[in-house]
DNA sequence: TCTACAATTCCAGTAATATCGAAATATGAA
DNA sequence: TTCATATTTCGATATTACTGGAATTGTAGA
């Protein structure tokens, strides 16, 4: 991770829709939901939904399986994992100190 | 945290130099560093600097403390923490799950 | 008071992003 | 093949954000 990739994560995450999108899909886990299925679950019209979706699998924070004419969207937990480690990262220059920004020790072997 | 609040968060964070400024004053520790000192730094003029600070002080994710002359900026946690439980919340609709987002046990007491 | 310095605000130009109607692509069913 | 559905791409417009020079505010020291 660098300044750069985690500009691009919180910069598609940084819109109404897409963050509600990103919401939906780590509440829904692995399987996923379909593009159509989060369009109307956000109220926007799907070629809309499909460009805010685009932005978010260009920042690899979503994943997409194709079934049919379906395309099922997921959350890349991976990535978010990723960046909220770069965030924390050397919290209060390695001293330990209480208001701990870095990933928890479980989260890191996640 | 609700989604707009969210929004503002990420969006405070989703810029090169405002990125750069948060994690320099993650790093730096809870006494963090004199605006002049974040803009050499960073590398870019004063005064733009003090735009980006401006957006990440509204967002709350970052605080000041006035002495002198010199205007100090220190990074606010709770409010870091809070976008991280925000973004992980419910995760796999509570079922257990390996690639956990949700915040730790140590997180939420912090 | 006068000067120096830290930081911010103002302002204008430029760039990037969001939105959605219409058209295009792709798959499945009749 | 023909039709219906799911999704994406295209194109044009509107909105928002970034940048930095110049001017302003506020504090400290001579």
């Amino acid at each position: 991770m660098n300044n750069a990739t985690a500009v691009e994560a919180l910069a598609a995450l940084a819109q109404d829709s897409r963050l509600a999108v990103y919401r939906i899909l780590v509440q829904a886990g692995p399987d996923g939901l379909a593009a159509g299925v989060l369009a109307e679950r956000v109220g926007v019209p799907p070629n809309t939904l499909s460009f805010h979706l685009k932005t978010l699998g260009h920042a690899r924070l979503v994943a997409t399986r194709h079934s049919g004419r379906f395309v099922y969207y997921s959350a890349n937990y991976d990535a978010m994992n990723a960046l909220i480690a770069f965030l924390g990262d050397n919290c209060c220059g390695g001293r330990p100190c209480a208001p701990v920004v870095a990933p928890s020790r479980a989260r890191r072997q996640a």
